[in-house]
DNA sequence: ATGATTTCTTAATCTAGGTTAACCTTTATC
DNA sequence: GATAAAGGTTAACCTAGATTAAGAAATCAT
């Protein structure tokens, strides 16, 4: 459990790297994301101050995501210890309950619809992040993104 | 923690009730599910043998999941108990692993991947549920993974 | 401050998968 | 075992979003 200070667009975990931490963010913006075999990233999360951010595989396994800081950031590492995440299941289950949303509202929405629910859930970091970083946790590209946001204007 | 026994395509859980249960599946096979604006269902999860499925709100929040039988099943009913969930931690970080994998898929993959990781993933569901369901669960509607299973038969 | 890199937008074109509909096969139901 | 219902396939046509490219605006680095 140490603190760290990271500069804006430190990766501070790789694919691949032996997973044993998860990062809780002081202050700044951290994002994780996947990048496919075209190169193309897709990211999983963001993680504004308060928030803790990490890969979902277990400790010792081979990490499956990238984690980088989209901001100068104050992140505690934290090593990862089923015991310990007992004592504060809540956060676990409520994660859960989101990632479940999340997959629901991939298969039946439209790109507008995740975008709207993402902008009302997330007002902060959607003023905080680029459009490509919205797109690609919407799962589209920055230009199908400004599409939409041009239409949704003149509908409405 | 009381055990019933289901016919098949009986629903046991609707969206809009008053979550406090999980179902322990003792034999058949359940899945979840939502159904869209459309009326088209997208299926969450299947859960065979062995596995216990439920939606993730906290007990007592309306359920967000369609729980249904897909075959004449044996189910124990088990009252939602984050205490009791603590006991065994392990299994929800699994879910939590998988979760975060379908994500990822569901944003990079093309059908045919998807299909492909399901065949592998799960070889025993591709045999016991319909063309129908597997599509519905891939994000994808019957007619394509048809067309999808056509090209892959003449190009391999 | 200035050039360079990155971001955002617009537009033309392309494509994976959706929609609709017809048809055939398998499975339930009485 | 006849009839109905559900499941699966095929084909024609459609559409949301991808791709490519190019220009404008903002941000970064020296």
């Amino acid at each position: 459990m140490k603190q760290i200070e990271v500069k804006k667009g430190t990766v501070i975990q790789s694919v691949g790297e032996v997973d044993t931490k998860v990062y809780h963010v002081k202050s700044g913006l951290l994002r994780s994301y996947s990048i496919d075999e075209k190169g193309k990233e897709h990211i999983f999360m963001f993680a504004p101050e308060g928030w803790t951010i990490g890969d979902s595989v277990s400790s010792g396994e081979k990490a499956e995501l990238f984690i980088d800081t989209l901001e100068n950031s104050i992140v505690i590492e934290v090593e990862k210890n089923p015991e310990k995440e007992k004592q504060n299941i809540k956060p676990i289950l409520k994660r859960v309950s989101v990632l479940q949303k999340r997959i629901i509202m991939l298969m039946s929405s439209s790109a507008l619809e995740r975008y709207e629910h993402f902008v009302k859930t997330y007002p902060d970091i959607t003023q905080r992040v680029s459009q490509k970083m919205i797109a690609s946790y919407l799962g589209i590209t920055p230009e199908a993104l400004s599409k939409i946001k041009n239409k949704k204007i003149n509908n409405s």
